[in-house]
DNA sequence: GCCGTTTTCGGCCCGACTGTTTTCAGTCG
């Protein structure tokens, strides 16, 4: 099996940690780190980039060296260096400096003095007080150790969603204060954040940092300073809060709200200038104030056109605002319907009437009915005479309304051999076909591609549904190879959908990115189970700007009478 | 290890907080 562009990326990861420990040049460490987040974000795959022939070492962070060695490891499937480094540094030191408090120079003092190099060892020492002893280590770090050991968190991540509903309530508890902005991973609306970053405007930090801590949410206040505070709340979220001066709002927000690897690019661009960017604002080689009350005024300092939060990834955004040829994203406003909708005939809790005016109220002009078929029993599914009836009463509630229209559709089960669940002839009365995958999830990689190749390629098919079936924190994608999914919708016309229920948000960002590339088009829906459930619109939007899709990219931005041709193949 | 309308060598983002110090290193974001 081809090596996945995300085992490369912790490959490298793991060299920069052992690199770092043994006390290597940080700048070496850092390329290794920068390659590794280059690779992680490739739209494409770097096996398949390689079997094109296509270079590797124009990529940012990525030279002769490091191009060779990606090349090596998809070849042999394995990367010497590693291997050679996991035998002069054995345990698990890279499991070490992922503990808080711990980095790779107290982790390289506990190996080289009391021969600490696995957990467990670790916590021997801990329980035995030995730490403290340490020269520059103390009884405060060896209690933090102990409790970190005694609940070894998995590195926990909050959905989009979930994390849209602590920001609100703080944002608006923090509001007196000054104003109020939640920067990082949440506003760059990744699928999921691991921490809230929120901004606030205010003369006095210190009268901010004590209403956080008096927050009623707040388990644990982890540092507490004039001008920033962390705490984490009772649902086990992390929050930071910073106060800035109104006129370092722009340069605050910009630091606060990353990619940390966009940050450093950026701060590059200034120093070529002689210049320094910091989260308090541009300023001159003689301390000069050149912008930093709006983000907007920096970017433009910087001789670039502003670049919207859920770009600023260094993946390429940076060279194009400098060419002044960002695509225009897709927003929300853009919608014009939703392809893939249920109703109470199979899983849902709304009646055709009530999901359509839903979405009629949303500025609508059209909702794609698309109940599950009959294969998809715990839901209900129709069967070819359930369809034809629905259609019926699809067919008698457009006559009397005008302005909207109800697609009949189906969300037809792409069974194991990825033929459909439903007769040709009745899915060639159907104005959409939604086909989707949800069964047999473990069949290997090689078999669930062309499964799901063999459901595309059908004529009938209009938009293949939540195509790699994950959900988020609970199931792993199945095994799919997507350079030849995308490649084939490119070819094939099948549309590809950014499913927007934010326990989906499939395709994710990269995947869906990598789309567009090749050409192939994409739906945003929302796979609405009740009448509340078409706000979740906004979270596939915001995906589908993360993957720079424009309103071009997406066909539920268009007409109904141009999505009807775009529907049939 | 990468990278270049400053450079093919010599730079490489920047500041806050903590716990340990007795002026600062390490960690973190």
């Amino acid at each position: 099996m081809p090596v996945q562009n995300s085992e490369i990326a912790a490959m490298f990861d793991q060299v920069a940690d052992l690199l770092e420990i043994s006390g290597q040049n940080p700048f070496r460490v850092r390329a290794y780190r920068r390659a590794a987040r280059t690779v992680e974000g490739l739209p494409r795959s770097v096996s398949v980039m390689l079997a094109e022939d296509r270079g590797l070492s124009g990529l940012p962070g990525i030279g002769r060296d490091l191009a060779g060695k990606i090349a090596a490891i998809v070849q042999t499937g394995h990367f010497d260096q590693l291997d050679q480094l996991k035998v002069s540094m054995p345990g698990d030191v890279t499991k070490m400096v992922a503990l808080p408090g711990l980095g790779p120079k107290r982790v390289k003092i506990l190996y080289d003095t009391l021969k600490i190099r696995t957990l467990d060892e670790l916590r021997r020492a801990a329980d035995q007080g030995k730490l403290r002893e340490v020269r520059g280590l103390g009884p405060a770090l060896e209690k933090k150790l102990s409790q970190a050991l005694d609940k070894p968190v998995a590195e926990r991540r909050f959905k989009i969603a979930v994390a849209e509903q602590e920001a609100t309530a703080l944002s608006a508890y923090l509001r007196g204060c000054g104003r109020v902005a939640i920067a990082g991973s949440y506003r760059r609306r990744r699928d999921t954040v691991g921490d809230l970053d929120i901004l606030v405007t205010s003369t006095h930090g210190s009268s901010v940092s004590g209403k956080l801590a008096a927050y009623e949410n707040v388990s644990e206040v982890l540092a507490h300073g004039p001008s920033r505070t962390t705490v984490v709340l009772r649902s086990g979220l992390q929050v930071d809060v910073r106060a800035v001066p109104a006129k370092s709002y722009g340069a605050a927000l910009l630091y606060f709200t990353g990619s940390k690897a966009h940050n450093i690019a950026l701060r590059g661009l200034a120093v070529k200038r002689k210049w320094k960017l910091n989260e308090y604002g541009l300023v001159d080689e003689n301390g000069t104030r050149i912008a930093g009350a709006t983000e907007e005024g920096i970017y433009e300092a910087l001789a670039m056109q502003y670049i919207p939060p859920e770009m600023r990834e260094d993946r390429g955004e940076i060279v194009l605002a400098q060419r002044h040829c960002l695509p225009p994203l897709l927003e929300i406003a853009d919608i014009r319907g939703d392809l893939h909708v249920h109703s109470d005939w199979t899983d849902g809790t709304a009646n055709i009437e009530d999901m359509a005016a839903a979405a009629r109220m949303r500025g609508y002009q059209f909702m794609a009915l698309t109940d599950h078929s009959r294969r998809m029993a715990v839901a209900h599914g129709l069967s070819p005479d359930d369809v034809m009836r629905q259609m019926r009463v699809v067919d008698a509630l457009n006559a009397s309304t005008s302005g909207f229209t109800i697609l009949k559709g189906i969300e037809v089960d792409v069974l194991k051999d990825g033929s459909l669940d439903l007769p040709d002839t009745i899915l060639a009365r159907l104005d959409i076909v939604v086909a989707a995958v949800h069964s047999h999830f473990d069949l290997p990689r090689d078999v669930q591609t062309e499964r799901v190749l063999r459901a595309m390629r059908h004529p009938r098919v209009s938009i293949l549904a939540h195509p790699t079936g994950r959900l988020i924190g609970e199931r792993e994608p199945y095994e799919l190879d997507m350079d030849r999914i995308t490649s084939a919708a490119a070819e094939s016309g099948c549309i590809l959908e950014i499913n927007a229920q934010p326990d989906r948000l499939d395709l994710n960002d990269i995947h869906a990115h990598m789309a567009k590339l090749k050409g192939a088009r994409l739906a945003v829906s929302t796979d609405a189970h009740s009448t509340l459930a078409f706000q979740y619109m906004r979270f596939g939007v915001d995906q589908a700007r993360r993957a720079w899709l424009t309103a071009e990219d997406v066909i539920n931005t268009r007409p109904l009478s141009d999505l009807r041709a775009l529907l049939k193949r």
